[in-house]
RNA sequence: GGAUGCUUAGCUCAGCGGGAGAGCAUCGCCCUUACAAGGCGGGGGUCGUAGGUUCGAAACCUACAGCAUCCACCA
């Protein structure tokens, strides 16, 4: 018999070890339709967030429906070696002890870091249990093994061979803490505070000085022009002079260009190719030479003179001191500016010259957009993040692949003295070659996880079968970095989309709606909200409080209500379950055998089963979770459930109420299972006639036969009359089992109205056909008074509010049914219905009103 | 500068073309043998503003305002 209160603890211990033992979780039944997923696979940087609970659950949910709704579903689990991240992470590791990744040299730091990964992979795997997560262990992959290292080589010696990668000396972002190069996305842009000096430059051979404006001086070294707008009249006539560099009193010449918008700062702009993007492309244009004055530490180098060795912001100040002493300097503006932070480590991002591997984005790019545009493409849910894919492959541009980093995939690429490169799956035979010391962007392997995990390059059986994927669950956050890479080196090397459909999440914000973020301290630990409220509602919390695609807020209030939810779940099958007693042997509904109750809970049953199945199917679970909770709440158990105890006394309906009964909690347990299947594991087995596991199980089937509205209504009359005579008493303020008198006229459609009405509402007499001295009721086709002490005047009263009511229900009705429009261009049973509830209320009116009659 | 989302009950959020919903909070009554971390009943909203489309708008369109996020630029 199971406990009076569900306690999360028991019911959550060792399901998870029995389901993996038995081997639930394993794909590869032939017989039935494949259905695949791969896991988002989380970084090995450490413990899991409510992020990856994000990321999982609903796949999790998605896998244990789609098992029930008989797929051979295969979900693949698999972790990321997370390059720059995990480098980061040991590192500073290391930096504890005193140890610099320099010390240890490769080899030892790579050995210290996969000992980081086992050590955090261990937990991971620890966490996925408690969360439940089915995933077949039998195939697990991680993007730094064999096999996907294979994948990976394949990739970059293809795309290398075709011309879609190259290496080139571009600006890119550099980290100066990690000394590595970033692409594009990995770099977070934040307005900062910050300065703006205005220097005053001398116009040689004349008596003119120019103020030139930057937020940057110490690059003031690598100048090599300065320019100005064309046309602007300020400056026209001292174009192709030359001014004096405040900073090294060098000659730069004065330029006039297009591209400088006169409007902004002083309308001169100093020429850096080396540091910046832009004076890069203007160098280019001009044939400027490229100087670079920063090391990869972002500390001066040489060119600076007496500034050489200083770290830039203080070579900034000090040159600023220099040229104010000397009499350059006009004024210094506090300026807000955008600022380039480096995604993991949060230096400032320098841009800056430098030799690296690129992918050339603008084919593989174009290829998508055209898929996007066929039969084939990835559906989006919800489908507006579709725009997202569209514009960053209408405007990406090429992808900065290498890191100077050693965790991770190092780049197959290999040199000889004589210059010569050679790219290939294995290193080149011969002496004198040496591999590129690089590794490449941990998300280059990331975008092949959807296939590669399934054996690709080569042909396997599980590529065969369970690629393209069916979905794909992940967050907003990554559509750049993860799935648009994937949807692009899917297409170009299966010739496949990764997966038919992506489901996109928000994000899960802390209480006050602020981003969880380590710097604020206000991360939630998931295993800290299992300790307190169970899993099971937390994945029913993460699941179900946002519109897909939303943010959400964390809310202890919100864990809460799911635990009690989860309890009411408990305590309806408790009481079934002693209702039924011991020994009992389930038995199909004798759908002849039904009384009217009966019908209205089944009937109710069979259209939560439709909706909820529909929703399911959409991937909606706040709809379908909505729709559940509300036959739970409303009809099952604050309803069915406490009139169903007549019945149960009834020894002609007992045993058709019992089967019912079983019926409905029955598949009440094997929908809530899917979002919370430990307790779902827990209930499920304490039902007669289980099978060893729920997972073993099918979901309920929508029954027509049983499906009635006309049955919905006579339950629903009856909840009604109940309401309102509860709601009386309330608002009498009479005890809920103060013994009235009632009567009622007209007829009510199933018998034994009286024993209901004396159970739940202590009438102590109920007349039919009659009628009392005392308050009227009115309902669709029934009429009830109840007789109390309560004196004619209030009597009246109540019956004119009811009167007014009416009337203005009628007038609503009226005004819609006399308009012509309405009658020409509506819905044919939408007009049915309007006049239907007219009539109800005319009659209801016409009852009120002789009602009022006999009184006066 | 471009794009997207949000604005609904005191709070947190659903609903997104046919009569305003949930959880929490609040008020009242109940220890009724499934559940007191509960049950039952009640109160509480001109659905951001202004126009428009429609027989009918919280829902669709346009503009505006506030908030948030993303992308681009920033000498």
């Amino acid at each position: 018999m199971l406990e009076k209160r569900y306690d999360p603890k028991k019911v959550e211990s060792g399901k998870y070890q029995t389901w993996k033992d038995k081997g639930y979780f394993t794909a590869g039944d032939t017989s039935k339709q494949p259905f695949s997923l791969v896991i988002p696979p989380p970084n090995v940087t450490g413990k899991l967030h409510l992020g990856h609970v994000m990321d999982t659950i609903p796949d999790d949910i998605i896998v244990r429906y789609k098992k029930m709704m008989g797929y051979d579903v295969l979900w693949v689990p698999g972790m990321d070696h997370a390059g720059i991240a995990t480098q980061a992470k040991v590192e500073e590791k290391l930096r504890k002890q005193g140890i610099s990744r320099y010390d240890l040299g490769r080899e030892r730091f790579l050995k210290v870091a996969w000992d980081w990964k086992r050590e955090y992979g261990d937990t991971i795997h620890e966490q996925w249990a408690k969360i439940g997560l089915s995933v077949d262990y039998t195939r697990e992959r991680f993007t730094l093994d064999e096999g996907l290292s294979e994948a990976v080589r394949k990739v970059f010696v293809t795309l290398y061979e075709e011309g879609l990668i190259y290496q080139g000396e571009k600006i890119i972002n550099w980290d100066p803490e990690l000394r590595t190069a970033l692409s594009n996305v990995e770099v977070i842009h934040t307005d900062d505070e910050g300065e703006f000096f205005y220097f005053l430059y001398d116009v040689v051979d004349s008596d003119e000085t120019l103020v030139v404006a930057t937020t940057r001086p110490e690059t003031m070294f690598g100048d090599t022009a300065v320019f100005v707008h064309p046309e602007d009249p300020r400056y026209k006539h001292l174009i192709g002079k030359y001014v004096i560099n405040p900073a090294n009193g060098e000659k730069l010449p004065l330029m006039g260009d297009a591209y400088v918008d006169p409007s902004f700062g002083t309308g001169a702009m100093k020429c850096t190719p080396a540091h910046d993007p832009n004076d890069f492309a203007l160098a280019k244009k001009y044939g400027f030479p490229f100087i670079k004055v920063l090391d990869e530490t972002a500390k001066m180098n040489e060119l600076a003179g007496e500034f050489c060795g200083m770290d830039r912001y203080e070579c900034r100040d000090a040159l600023v001191e220099k040229i104010k002493a000397e009499g350059h300097l006009q004024k210094i503006e506090r300026f807000t500016h955008s600022v380039g932070h480096s995604e993991r480590s949060g230096a400032v991002v320098e841009p800056m010259l430098s030799k690296q591997w690129f992918v050339r984005m603008r084919p593989l790019a174009d290829r998508v957009l055209a898929q996007q545009n066929s039969e084939d493409k990835v559906e989006f849910l919800p489908a507006r993040f579709e725009k997202v894919l569209i514009r960053w492959m209408n405007e990406v541009d090429d992808w900065c692949i290498s890191r100077q980093l050693w965790w991770g995939h190092r780049i197959p690429a290999y040199y000889n003295d004589k210059g010569e490169v050679y790219v290939g799956m294995e290193a080149p035979k011969g002496e004198g070659w040496r591999q590129d010391e690089d590794v490449l962007d941990t998300w280059f392997s990331s975008a092949l996880w959807p296939f590669a995990t399934l054996g690709w390059p080569h042909k396997t059986p599980d590529f065969d079968r369970y690629f393209p994927t069916s979905v794909l669950n992940t967050g907003y956050d990554i559509i750049f970095f993860w799935v648009a890479r994937m949807v692009f080196q899917s297409e170009h090397f299966t010739d496949k989309r990764p997966f038919k459909t992506v489901v996109i999440h928000g994000l899960i914000r802390d209480e006050q709606g602020r981003k969880m973020s380590k710097s604020l301290g206000n991360g939630i630990d998931p295993i800290d909200v299992i300790e307190k409220y169970g899993v099971d509602a937390l994945r029913y919390f993460i699941t179900t409080n946002s519109a897909p695609g939303l943010d959400m807020r964390y809310s202890d209030e919100k864990l809460n209500a799911a635990s009690n939810y989860l309890n009411k779940i408990w305590n309806a099958t408790r009481y079934v379950l002693q209702t039924l007693g011991e020994g009992y042997v389930p038995e199909e509904v004798d759908e002849k055998a039904l009384d009217p109750l009966d019908r209205y809970i089944l009937s109710r049953l069979e259209g939560t089963i439709q909706a909820v199945s529909e929703r399911m199917d959409e991937y909606n679970f706040l709809g379908a979770s909505g729709v559940l909770y509300d036959f739970v709440y409303d009809d099952f158990c604050s309803f069915y459930l406490e009139m169903s105890k007549v019945s149960l006394s009834d020894p002609g309906k007992e045993k058709a109420t019992k089967a019912t009964l079983y019926k409905v909690i029955r598949e009440i347990i094997l929908m809530i299972y899917p979002y919370c299947p430990f307790i779902g594991e827990e209930l499920y087995l304490s039902l007669p006639g289980h099978k060893e596991s729920v997972m073993l199980e099918t979901y309920p089937k929508y029954v027509a036969s049983l499906h009635s509205p006309k049955d919905e209504k006579n339950g629903q009359l009856l909840k009604e009359i109940i309401t309102a005579i509860r709601g009386y008493k309330s608002s009498k303020g009479l005890a809920p089992n103060a013994s009235i008198r009632m009567a009622f006229e007209g007829a009510f459609p199933f018998e034994g109205i009286q024993t209901y009405l004396s159970r739940f509402l202590f009438a102590s007499e109920v007349k039919e056909n009659a009628k009392l001295h005392g308050e009227a009721f009115v309902f669709d086709g029934a009429n009830l008074t109840i007789e109390q002490d309560v004196d004619k005047a209030t009597i009246v009263e109540g019956l004119l509010a009811e009167k007014e009511r009416l009337l203005s229900e009628i007038a609503r009705g009226e005004k819609m049914l006399s308009n012509p429009g309405f009658l020409a261009k509506a819905p044919a049973d939408k007009v049915a219905l309007e006049q239907e509830k007219l009539a109800g209320n005319k009659a209801k009116l016409e009852t009120v009103l002789k009602n009022l009659e006999e009184l006066a």
